[in-house]
DNA sequence: GGCCAGGTGATGG
DNA sequence: CCATCACATGGC
């Protein structure tokens, strides 16, 4: 079996990623074990099954039924690279963490965790728009419908391993096809309108990706269906800007309020001020205070 | 059964 | 510019 090792800025945790990704049952983009994550990938035409494990304080990258290329294997470094944000040096968010009331329990229980995000553009848009004002497990249940009808897949060892619908197969859909999902009308207006954008070639992360996060919000916000928490969301989750701060989060405020044991959530106003000393790092404290939410593994 | 969900756009003052 | 409302439906 073919394998290769990534290098990862310490401190990093592969644990606490796994308890990440395992935080779904209905996920259905990737399959964890208790110490490995396997995940299909799209790399060029090719549909090509990773598997991630850590060994000696690297990401041992395998590919259990695959031959793959040079130049597919560097693809691949740089998607895993992405997703699960290696490149990362979080020492000044650790020294900027230790003093805050809020963040310095939380680096203290979970060092190393690094924001894990959706490296594919469309993919990050989408769940966005999918989880707005609904329960997260509604959001997971339309996902794996959405996955399921419209996605790729392939069978390995008696599994099935699913990639996120192309933009391109999306944009020929009716809302009526979305509908039938269970996305509201409107949200299936704004996930083929931004496939079709997608498909045009008018939204590409590749094209963004030179400017500046400011003019890269700005884009986003042009999209119908995109308000100042997703595109704050996809900043942080697919531009990998740790600064992004979706400052309205219901989640984020929730875990606000268990770490400081008060009955009420804080207002935007109260939000704001504790990101203050944040700065520079707020999407990094967010995706924090959002794993503080669900246990303690 | 009522209220809340990892919000947004439209509408009206 | 700010407040209010419809959207859709599951989860608790």
């Amino acid at each position: 079996m073919t394998e290769m090792l990534l290098a990862v800025q310490q401190p990093f945790d592969f644990q606490e990623c796994l308890v990440f990704l395992s935080r779904s049952e209905q996920e259905v983009l990737h399959v964890t074990t208790p110490d490995t994550v396997r995940k299909l990938m799209r790399i060029g035409e090719r549909l090509i099954l990773i598997e991630l494990q850590e060994v000696e304080k690297h990401i041992c990258v395998r590919f259990p039924v695959d031959e793959v290329s040079e130049t597919e294997k560097e693809r691949v470094a740089r998607e895993v690279r992405d997703w699960l944000d290696l490149e990362r040096d979080l020492k000044p968010f650790e020294t900027m963490g230790a003093k805050d009331e809020l963040l310095a329990p939380l680096i203290e229980a979970h060092r190393g965790l690094r924001t894990i995000g959706f490296p594919d553009l469309f993919e990050a848009l989408v769940w966005a728009i999918i989880g707005q004002q609904i329960t997260l497990s509604f959001a997971y249940t339309i996902k794996r419908r959405f996955v399921e009808r419209y996605g790729d897949h392939r069978v390995v060892e008696g599994r099935a391993y699913w990639t996120f619908p192309w933009a391109e197969r999306i944009a020929l859909l009716e809302p009526e096809g979305l509908r039938e999902l269970q996305f509201s009308r409107r949200k299936a207006e704004y996930v083929i309108d931004i496939a079709r954008e997608i498909t045009n070639g008018d939204l590409s992360k590749t094209a963004l990706q030179s400017h500046s996060s400011a003019d890269i919000r700005q884009r986003l916000l042009a999209i119908r269906g995109v308000g100042a928490w997703t595109a704050d969301y996809v900043l942080m989750k697919c531009f990998q800007d740790a600064s992004a701060f979706p400052i309205a989060d219901v989640g984020l405020h929730q875990a606000i309020q268990h770490q400081l044991g008060t009955s009420k959530k804080p207002t935007i106003e109260e939000v704001k001020r504790y990101g203050e000393s944040w700065q520079g790092w707020e999407g990094y404290a967010t995706f924090y205070l959002w794993r503080s939410l669900y246990g303690n593994v």
